[in-house]
DNA sequence: GTGATGGTGGCAACCGTTTGCCAATTCTGG
DNA sequence: CCAGAATTGGCAAACGGTTGCCACCATCAC
């Protein structure tokens, strides 16, 4: 009873008795079909009488619109195509709980496709679900920015963490919280610090290095820069040769899996954490409070990233004229302190 | 040219250019629309000569197949529907990407919903995608026996991590890492452990307190139960006092997030880890290598779990007649030995 | 030369909605 | 009481494919 191994025997496909059609109810109602079609998606354009007829009627008979066949003629699906880079990388699970939550709020379904890190796939993606979706949301793009630019021109599309001439995007913004993780590295005494970098062709990688570059003299610091490498925990483990190397006392990693990454191969180099080297992350993926010490982490608003997109997508689909700036918070980026940052050691 | 706050200003919808339709390639072509369409999905049922001439016109005009027309006569879609309870729930992660994965593999899509935790959403959620999928799975169902059963007589439907009876299903095995991890803490001295449950009403739950309860005899230890709690890191945080007061010396935990809350209230509460208590997990979640020490934990092989839930519900839907079972490798769960458990105090 | 055979490709119906147009009916105001 | 406007609901044509059926033609064997 416990967990015998699965069955083989798989249970045949149920026959999925033929659903109600909008003919069934006409005739049930006594009314024509187009009237049916009417009194469910227009309401008030026919008598109040009739529509409450019709609706006890498909009540009656369990009637589900066909969003196939309503498709057809209208051209829209009520979906929208989500592409992600890799399902794995941990700071998309709040970016497609935001999208998701959204998506469902205004009755739209959300189309899965991952692209496994690769430009050609990701191409490939987008062709399969294009017909069958009425936008797109690109969560990391691999893609050029002229190919994001023609898919655009083909439909509603929103880009987030990137921006593309043209193109809608979505972006945190990034000085508040890289302001906030400056001004409390220097309170805490250092003075030199590196920035580790992501991967080169990254639009955000380019975005945070520029940040911390841009701010960083006024807090009176120095800043090297360390990297490119790659955005996962053995590209920040691979990084602490060079860390130790440049002298720093504190290191604004990319990503959270970097710096975790980091903090690791400092930890097993006999370095102490937070006392010989400060390692502040970027994102506040989940399980970066796992670690001991827990990761002091620049946050980003990935789930309301998420949501803001399919509202945008679904603005330009409904042809809403941009939702008054005015009501949109803006996304904000904080620092969350924790554990791994404090004072350099005497 | 940093991160300035994303422009108010939304680039307005492309004007979708209307796509090419099977009656301009037969125009181009000089054929029949009808021997387009057999052209173009029954390979070799018209003449080379024109198939050819028909792929090429096809090519020319950049023709794609309009899925919602297809699905009206035929009533497929090509496409998958995914109920998960909850996304933020790391261990989806792997099954949404072996789903995917799969999925992809033989050219279907996944649709994606989330029920946030509540059985009334998922009901909701699955009549909403019910109508334009080909079939469902189900993750981490909320739902009642009756209720995954009325779904599965309206098409194929596959539910992960529980089992129903009459309702196909992919579990792991349990035994076999259970065993693993009960050997590996005997091996180690300890001779009273306690196995932390999760929600009560949770199958798999209860599967795991099963296979732990009937195995610990033969490894010579005496199990006591504690909770049911929320399967969180709270959930395991708040364990602490029942665990310190049972006097064991080791925990299993329900899962890898209940593990983690308990070892970080275990340290602080001055308790060392191992030292004085051994902790496994379950899963082998993203992050659990992430704590120190790192989470010794009983891997549930998540990927594979999604990807065979996905070949399943396709094998249903193509007719297929039930995958050779020899085929499918079983599924096992397995202990990862990491840091988390070590030989009892002197 | 003829009838059977098989390979090709056209015809037209159908899948379940939506929607423009129009006719019939009811409601207005003068 | 009547013309004109407003409601109401039916008709039929899309939307873009699929597929059963049939006709045509070239072979082929006899």
């Amino acid at each position: 009873m416990t967990d015998e191994a699965a069955p083989p025997s798989a249970v045949p496909a149920g026959r999925r008795a033929k659903a109600a059609t909008i003919y069934d109810v006409a005739r049930a109602a006594g009314v024509n079909p187009s009237t049916v079609s009417r009194a469910l998606s227009k309401p008030g354009r026919i008598n109040v009488k009739t529509e409450e007829r019709i609706q006890a009627a498909a009540r009656d008979l369990n009637y589900r619109l066909n969003p196939m066949a309503r498709a057809l003629p209208t051209g829209r699906t009520r979906t929208l195509g989500l592409l992600i880079a890799d399902i794995t990388n941990p700071m998309f699970f709040n970016v497609v709980r935001g999208a998701e939550r959204e998506a469902t709020r205004r009755g739209y379904t959300l189309v899965l496709a991952e692209s496994q890190e690769s430009g050609e796939r990701e191409a490939e993606a987008a062709e399969r679900v294009l017909p069958s979706v009425d936008g797109l949301v690109l969560v990391t793009s691999r893609l050029a920015d002229d190919q994001i630019q023609d898919l655009a021109e083909r439909g509603p599309l929103v880009v987030i963490n990137r921006e593309v001439e043209g193109v809608n995007s979505v972006v945190p913004e990034l000085d508040p919280g890289i302001e906030q993780a400056l001004a409390h590295l220097a309170e805490l005494g250092h003075t030199a610090i590196a920035f580790l970098s992501g991967p080169a062709n990254s639009w955000m990688n380019r975005a945070r290095r520029e940040s911390v570059l841009a701010n960083a003299p006024s807090c009176g610091m120095a800043v090297a820069e360390i990297g490119p490498a790659a955005p996962t925990l053995d590209g920040g483990r691979a990084a602490i040769d060079a860390v130790v190397a440049s002298g720093v006392t504190a290191v604004l990693a990319y990503n959270d899996l970097m710096a975790i990454g980091l903090m690791r191969a400092a930890q097993e180099r006999g370095l102490t954490v937070p006392g010989q080297l400060s390692i502040i992350g970027f994102d506040d993926i989940f399980g970066s409070d796992f670690t001991s010490p827990q990761l002091t982490t620049v946050r980003t608003p990935l789930g309301r990233i998420g949501e803001d997109a399919v509202r945008r997508a679904l603005d330009l689909i409904d042809d809403t004229p941009t939702a008054p700036a005015a009501t949109e918070e803006p996304l904000l980026t904080e620092l969350i302190v924790r554990g791994s940052t404090g004072s350099v050691d005497g």
